[in-house]
DNA sequence: ACCATGACTATAA
DNA sequence: CTTATAGCCATGG
């Protein structure tokens, strides 16, 4: 049972988008940002389901839910972390700028999957 | 199957 | 930028 380099949908029919969502946001670089709705379009699914997701990431170490913001750059999922001020921090940790829960340069270290994937 | 809800987005005003 | 409306997909009652 090796690790995952790549997805393995080996058995577990269910859930298969959430696992998607997951190794998603997994490649988003430190330092870099993404949007639900990229992630939607990239796995070709709606963008309140990667929201869904998030939510139900809870728990899941792997998962860097705090660089996934709306297209605004807003942190719009801090109130779902332990702490309203945790995703910040952790976003700032990394070197993103943020005032007033928005990310600042945000098209620039905007991380789209469909684009920084297939290159 | 229908209805309500949600860490969303596109469009219009 | 905000507000309102419609579309979107999965979950739960």
């Amino acid at each position: 049972m090796a690790k995952t380099g790549t997805i393995n949908w080996s058995k577990k029919s269910k859930m298969q988008s959430f696992e998607e969502v997951y190794e998603v946001v997994k490649l988003i670089p430190e330092g870099r940002v993404s949007s639900y709705g990229a992630i939607a379009k990239y796995l070709s699914t709606g963008a309140r389901l990667v929201g869904w997701a998030m939510n139900a990431a809870h728990g899941l170490h792997d998962v860097p839910a705090h660089r996934v913001v709306n297209r605004n750059g807003i942190l719009t999922g801090k109130f779902h972390f332990e702490s309203p001020t945790l995703m910040q921090e952790l976003l700032e940790a990394e070197g993103i700028e943020i005032v007033a829960d928005k990310i600042q340069n945000f098209s620039k270290i905007y991380w789209d999957p469909q684009i920084e994937l297939s290159l």
